[in-house]
DNA sequence: TTTATTTACGAAAACGTTTGAGTGGATTGC
DNA sequence: GCAATCCACTCAAACGTTTTCGTAAATAAA
């Protein structure tokens, strides 16, 4: 390894002052053109790099931002990152990546250590297994913070979500015009506003059409994968829903292979939507119908939002944008 | 915003020197048990934090690491992500993440300013639009770097990859013991040493079965979906082929939704296998049959070989690690 | 010409931490 | 009993920037 080249060796060799070659590499206004350009040249020649560690003790700016997610081996969340990491670099931000794998108090870990001043600001969708959030009023406080798809609707935060009640209501709608009486419902994020608000639409839009609400229509997501799939089949045993609306993904695709397993024909006995950014929906047996949330324009317009924030010292007035889902309208709930 | 607390703070609230602080705070052996108690102690109820810019200044040291990667949005890298990340936090690791959209001079642009002492080590799958690779010969001289599944040969660090050739071959050979005799390969990463590899095997088990090897028989990957889509119907149209290999997943995708529109029969008139760690495939229509890598093992063993370089001071001897794919046989391959 | 203002740069003090070189005092070795 | 060693801690110099303040020279205003 080489001796570093730091602005040091870069003042010796143009015979000024450490302090102008650093005024020079940030562009001020105090140093003179030539000189600046003297400056960039040799900086390019030599390969010059900021030392970022000493620029961010100095300046207090790190250029990085924290994304925490529950999981990003997850089709929406990895489009959103793409969208983030997107937007950040143009800024040419860097970009951190912290998994909660929907553990609270990884979550609380992360944010804490997050204190410490190595990032300008954090994007969050927070995690479901728990709703004691207190430490994120806090934070907020202390940070800027944006949160994106998960949110607590009582943190004074940016916010950005997506119309989870409205997209549930459609579905719901929309199966009903289908024929179906007995929609049931694969139940999950309930204890955070978007699982809520998804069942409160499906709730409404039951009952708008004349339909009775009954917890036995409802599966609740469990952690453990063997029983999502157990208890969906005893629903479809017991209740022989016509229809299902699954809430997120991974209750959906179980449904599938209960489906399978008891010979129950989609669409025919049963219709299924469900809420997903699988790419592959259309390719399903047979295509699934998909409430689909923007989720790569969500992480970019979260992180447009950090950085507006950014951009002006003081905090904004939370702001709480939502984004339109859409529903495609596939083969699992084509009427016959 | 509070006024920050450092161990300026501790030292002077404990009656003891900073140094004192800082080398209880790292559990020195110069320091007494009960001092590093009392300093421990008042740590936590402060909340304190250790500044990582300073830390980082002075010591070399980042506690971060990059990872390097084409797309996030693929269920091979966000996988493989997933298992980078969860090593990494398991040793107080950060996690860096940088898209390059298969854009070289991104990825170079990258590399370079990463040599600026922002993280300790680099986890790297290559771009794969362009084989001018020379600038990677001096970073990996520069910093610990670890190659994971897309690498080159010629680089001096430590690689881990798949057995792209055996798989490759396998799948084919799989193929003729079906009984297809005209077997079409879609093409990618033709310029890096896993294309060139699965192409390879593919050849390599056509011969050993007696079968020719066709140009005409194969279809080149193209970033422009749409093109690869014409591309693929020319070849089904022209050749009819009565098995195909795609080298990746977004290539078996398109292949799947030409075959619906030709109305071509998977597996009656056309059987295909793809390389995928697609979590639907068995829900595909029909299942698809693919070569799975370990995407998650991959990206654990590839954290773990940079944190043994890391854990010594010097470079070690370039290793090259390979682990299995594995054939997962589906009813897109299924048998008469 | 004198005085004010601008321009372009330099000196030096931070930022918060780590670390090697001391330093008294106690303990040990011979 | 004296030197050597060890213990537990302190001092002060780094690490590479940014930034405030100061200032000489050049220009403009008077």
């Amino acid at each position: 390894m080489k001796e570093t080249i730091t602005i040091k060796t870069l003042a010796k060799e143009l015979n000024i002052s450490i302090s102008t070659v650093s005024k020079a590499l940030n562009d001020s206004y105090e140093i003179s053109i030539e000189t600046k350009q003297k400056v960039w040249d040799l900086a390019k020649m030599l390969k010059y790099n900021r030392n970022p560690s000493a620029s961010n003790l100095r300046s207090h700016k790190t250029k990085t931002i924290a994304v925490i997610i529950p999981e990003i081996a997850n089709n929406f969340f990895s489009q959103a990152i793409n969208g983030i990491e997107e937007v950040a670099r143009q800024r040419g931000y860097h970009v951190l990546i912290y998994q909660t794998h929907e553990n609270t108090e990884l979550e609380t870990a992360f944010t804490e250590s997050l204190l410490s001043g190595r990032v300008d600001g954090i994007l969050i969708s927070v995690s479901s297994d728990n709703n004691n959030h207190d430490h994120f009023a806090t934070l907020v406080k202390e940070i800027p913070t944006v949160f994106f798809d998960r949110v607590y609707e009582d943190i004074d935060a940016a916010k950005i979500t997506t119309d989870d009640y409205e997209s549930a209501y459609n579905a719901t709608s929309y199966l009903v015009e289908c024929g179906c009486k007995k929609i049931a419902y694969l139940y999950a994020l309930n204890n955070l506003n978007a699982g809520k608000q998804r069942m409160a639409g499906y709730r409404d839009a039951l009952e708008a059409n004349q339909l009775v609400y009954r917890d036995a229509l409802t599966v609740n997501y469990d952690k453990d994968a063997e029983l999502n799939y157990q208890n969906i089949k005893q629903l479809m045993l017991t209740e022989q829903p016509d229809a299902v609306i699954s809430s997120i993904e991974d209750l959906a695709l179980p449904c599938y292979y209960v489906c399978k397993e008891l010979d129950i024909n989609i669409p025919g006995d049963l219709k299924i939507i469900s809420f997903s950014n699988l790419n592959t929906a259309p390719l399903l047996n047979p295509s699934l119908t998909t409430i689909t949330q923007p989720a790569l324009q969500m992480g970019k317009e979260a992180a447009a939002i950090l950085f507006k924030i950014l951009d002006k010292k003081h905090f904004e007035p939370n702001e709480w944008l939502t984004l339109k889902s859409t529903l495609i309208k596939r083969d699992s709930t084509s009427c016959p």
